[in-house]
DNA sequence: TGCGGCTATTG
DNA sequence: CACAATAGCCGCAG
């Protein structure tokens, strides 16, 4: 019997046990003996909200086979009404009960007067923070201690759904609420894929270095002189007199004047231009990509970050940077293409790859309320409407709405920007009210409820000691932020979904990537995973769409592969 | 040792 | 070569 609308806090410490609590209900603890089994019991017989501290309790749960369906996460939430990436106990605390941070208090050193063991037990002290012990996780070793953190999360979930609600955070919004499960889904998407990995064939993937670098070498010796022969093959083009480091872009710079070739700089895209004019020049862009393969993407990433099942692995953060997208570790969101073949689904399993048309331009239209650009959105590319309104080519009118999200204003885009502005001014609107709000310091908030703080740290501005093009910078970052924030809501929720549709298909999400997401589904069951995929995407767009704005379509193209280069 | 600059890769 | 990210190597300041 399930009771979707239970809430159920949790704490629990490995070795130590678990305290859980429904709510209104009686607090109950059990020994680490028996802690996974109750909590197992309890998901499977009741399939209640979870409520806890930090994706660090749905790591422990995951770590133990455990799959929660749903979770409300204090740290994530947050991170979603704060702003910015600072959290733990303490500050989420002093939010929740409205207490100034920068009252927070700081842990008292050890020393003779400060011994561990003077300290009084008491989690909040009289000024109504947390201990700073308490804060620091050192009292989460009893099952007391677990079933005082119980309370206080009950307490804090109370005070942020009131925020959530409050007009405080901008327009009210069941949308913040909606947004708020889905992030911390998202956390718990996040532990799961640390812990599942993305399958990888790694004689392919070996096969795919070796081509770019060679063999992978017996000692370090050889290791040298390959690294050596590679070097040779650009520097016998140069004057033989000279010694120049290929790895350092002054010298690079010096050695291709030397050879007639003046350039600003030596990225790839300035040096393709000069691929003719001395063979210096294709050679060196033959190193930087081998040297890339060697240092970033070869053997040695390989070694570090494939397990023995054949899963690599990295960390995963549910709602990083400045709009809260998804980020990942181990080279998982910018592996080179030419690495996708050795990306291969496990014996008797398929991927299902789906990624989302068009997701910004269409964010745009949906959290703008722009009904001239959500009826472009009814087309499958949704560029050719915007262009035959503003009478352009494609192209131009492609460059034109990326340019207005990024804030361009030269260049190719910038005469179609005017088109633009008319038609489609309540888009065009949209952006430029965020982009003067961040530019004068303003926080901003996304569709979905996260702050963007103009404040601080992550926003632009620091070290440009221009004002003028430091305020043209936070312009344009908050722009950014407002399009793909809201996209970046849109697609976890997306994500979660997937994640409990495709579960009944034992479907596998092994990889997020801002508007894809790869599945892995047994080969027997995976038009039906696809179908599913398919239809959480409706289910999001749904959930997530302004109720008060015109309907925005949504698509997704979703193929059955084996390996992930398979796909268009 | 930490940090900014440069470079390459991805969405 | 706009917006976002991770990650490597180099030179330089402390």
């Amino acid at each position: 019997m399930s009771r979707a609308g239970a809430i159920v806090a949790v704490a629990v410490t490995p070795g130590v046990g678990a305290a859980w609590m429904p709510d209104g209900g009686e607090v109950s603890t059990a020994g680490w003996d028996d802690a996974i089994n109750r909590l197992r019991e309890i998901e499977e017989d009741v399939g209640p909200r979870w409520l806890w501290w930090s994706g660090d309790i749905g790591r422990t749960f995951v770590a133990n086979d455990i799959r929660p369906a749903r979770c409300w996460d204090l740290e994530v939430i947050h991170r979603l009404l704060v702003g910015g990436w600072r959290a733990g106990p303490a500050r989420i605390w002093a939010e929740a009960e409205g207490l100034d941070p920068d009252g927070i208090p700081e842990r008292a050193p050890v020393d003779l007067f400060h011994q561990p063991s003077d300290r009084d037990d008491e989690a909040l002290r009289e000024d109504g923070h947390l201990d700073p012990e308490w804060a620091a996780g050192e009292r989460a070793d009893t099952l007391a201690h677990l079933v005082v953190w119980v309370e206080l999360a009950t307490r804090v979930y109370g005070a942020q759904i009131d925020r959530l609600a409050a007009p405080e955070t901008g327009s009210p919004s069941p949308a913040h609420a909606a947004t708020a499960r889905s992030e911390s889904a998202a956390e718990l998407l996040c532990a799961e894929l640390e812990s599942d990995g993305l399958p990888i064939d790694v004689p392919t993937a070996e096969s795919v270095i070796a081509g770019f670098v060679g063999r992978r070498p017996t000692d370090a010796s050889e290791a040298a002189r390959i690294e050596r022969e590679r070097d040779d093959l650009v520097l016998r083009h140069a004057p033989t007199d000279s010694e120049f480091d290929l790895r350092n872009p002054g010298q690079v710079k010096s050695l291709l004047r030397r050879v007639g070739v003046e350039l600003p700089d030596t990225r790839a895209w300035r040096l393709e231009a000069e691929r003719d004019t001395h063979p210096i020049v294709d050679a060196l862009l033959t190193w930087r990509k081998a040297e890339r393969i060697s240092t970033t993407f070869g053997y040695g990433w390989i070694d570090e970050h494939v397990g023995a099942d054949g899963r690599l692995r990295g960390s995963w953060t549910a709602s990083d940077g400045a709009a809260g997208r998804m980020t990942a570790t181990a080279g998982l969101h910018n592996m080179p293409a030419d690495l996708r073949p050795a990306i291969v689904a496990e014996p008797g399993h398929v991927f299902i790859r789906a990624d989302l048309g068009q997701i910004e331009p269409r964010v745009l239209a949906a959290v703008s309320g722009d009904e001239a650009l959500a009826r472009a959105c009814l087309d499958d590319d949704m560029y050719q409407p915007v262009a035959d309104r503003l009478r352009v080519e494609r192209e131009i009118a492609k460059v034109a709405v990326l340019g207005a999200m990024y804030g361009q204003t030269t260049g190719k885009g910038a005469e179609a920007l005017a088109g633009l502005e008319r038609g489609y001014p309540v888009a065009m609107g949209y952006l430029r009210a965020a982009a003067e709000a961040a530019q004068g310091g303003n926080d901003l908030r996304t569709f979905g409820g996260r702050r963007v703080r103009m404040s601080g740290s992550i926003a632009p501005g620091s070290s440009d000691r221009d004002g003028r093009s430091r305020a043209a910078a936070r312009g344009r970052y908050g722009r950014n932020a407002m399009v793909q924030g809201a996209a970046a809501e849109l697609f976890k929720t997306w994500a979660v979904l997937t994640r409990a549709r495709t579960a009944e298909f034992s479907g596998q999400i092994v990889l997020c990537l801002h508007d894809e997401l790869l599945v892995q589904a047994p080969l027997d069951r995976a038009d039906a995973a696809a179908r599913a995929v398919d239809s959480a995407l409706d289910e999001a767009a749904h959930r997530w769409a302004p109720p008060d704005h015109p309907r925005v379509r949504f698509l997704s193209d979703t193929s059955v592969i084996a390996r992930w280069s398979d796909a268009k």
